[in-house]
DNA sequence: AATCAAAATTAGTCTTGCCTAAATATTGTA
DNA sequence: TACAATATTTAGGCAAGACTAATTTTGATT
């Protein structure tokens, strides 16, 4: 699995990873988005991811794309990349969970198979994030997410968070402030039907979360 | 100081500020070698980064180029960056010194000022890398070098190694294995005025070095 | 002063990855 | 079934940075 993929290139495979994660296809549209890019130049790069030596990605023509095995060995490397970087931004040189995104985005490209090594046997070979989402393993393995949005919690369910879907760096501070941050213990204490508001007790303190929130927020282990 | 300056084009100021360090001119050839790229090529970037809105260089034609002080503070810029990335990643990862050279080459490029702050903070502002070489300080300084060739020595003379001058790891774990390692105590005990070698005693063991290694040693304080 | 080799520059191409504008395909709905 | 809105693709361009081949400049040597 050794490199000749552009940094660019990287950015597509992960972002379509992503987004077909869950057997979905990635749209033109939706990748654009992702890569605050054109939908004209997806196209572009999409077919030639299509057609390269070993092809990269399955697709055809407005219909979306996947990624072939190919494929989704490269990505499962930038991410692990990435996330083993943001652990190691944490705990190494004391970012907080809101800062290390940004940087982590840059480094995963640059980053050699030694040091991706160095730091995963420096963590310790972590599973999971600073924001709790699953590391693929050194084969390349993503491990299994057992987790559900907190929105489909309904009143007197309990839950620990799993993972925090996000990384606007606003957004993750706030919900520190909240205590909302991976393994901590939660519950259901009330549901509005209309705005689908939940209201969450962490502790002593309870709060009024919205979708945008509670459908990025992923929990296990209901009680 | 902050960045819209290419990977390419922080690489070619980097290698104009080693070329020109001691006040020459940097001619086209030479840093065609450096950058790995041919003379034509190395014309082209030098008018444009002389014609830029700040220039980078100075430049008049078949004389060769010169750093502006905006360029140069560009250069040390990058040049912090490599050096405090290779010592960092010896003392944290466990690199060895002729493992470093190579990560930080494309690591230098992508930190952010704020990841350049932590790790001097966490190495305590180191003031010199690996190899020996001077750290620019935050402020853009380039601490001042009294070191001598350790070539330039005759039998009789002592002195302490300050820095080695290459980056081929081959070189570098060859040096190590003789015991040649910054910080390091030598005495020079023989000279043969024909081929330039010199014999060098470390601890209990003499060795006899060729001008194409003593003249990359650098030495201090011989007494 | 004339000559010549080495060094440097110019001219013209190529690749990568993006863009805009225009054309076309798909889809959901009337 | 047909239309309009939406999504996607095509066509044509541009900027960076490299390359090769051809030409010019420099500066040493006769
Ligand atoms: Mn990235
Ligand atoms: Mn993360
Ligand atoms: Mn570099
Ligand atoms: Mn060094």
């Amino acid at each position: 699995m050794s490199e000749l993929l552009t940094r660019s290139i990287q950015d597509y495979l992960k972002h379509i990873y992503e987004l077909t994660e869950h057997g979905q296809l990635a749209s033109t549209n939706d990748l654009a988005r992702a890569l605050q890019v054109k939908p004209a130049s997806v196209t572009g790069m999409i077919q030639k991811l299509a057609s390269d030596k070993p092809a990269l990605v399955a697709y055809q023509k407005h219909q979306g794309v996947t990624l072939t095995a190919t494929g989704k060995m490269a990505a499962l490397e930038v991410i692990r990349h990435h996330r083993l970087l943001e652990t190691w931004l944490v705990q190494t040189l004391g970012y907080t969970w809101d800062e290390v995104h940004e940087e982590a985005e840059r480094l995963e490209h640059v980053i050699s198979e030694e040091f991706e090594a160095r730091i995963a046997a420096a963590l310790g070979n972590p599973t999971r994030d600073p924001h709790g989402e699953l590391i693929p393993s050194e084969d390349l393995t993503m491990p299994a997410d057992e987790s559900t949005p907190l929105a489909s919690l309904r009143p007197n369910q309990a839950a620990s968070i799993q993972r925090v879907d996000a990384q606007d760096p606003d957004l993750l501070r706030y919900l520190e402030s909240l205590g909302l941050t991976p393994g901590v213990e939660i519950e259901v204490t009330a549901y509005s039907e209309f705005d689908h508001n939940l209201t969450v007790k962490v502790g002593r303190k309870s709060n009024v979360l919205g979708l945008s929130i509670t459908s990025k927020i992923f929990v296990e282990n209901g009680k």
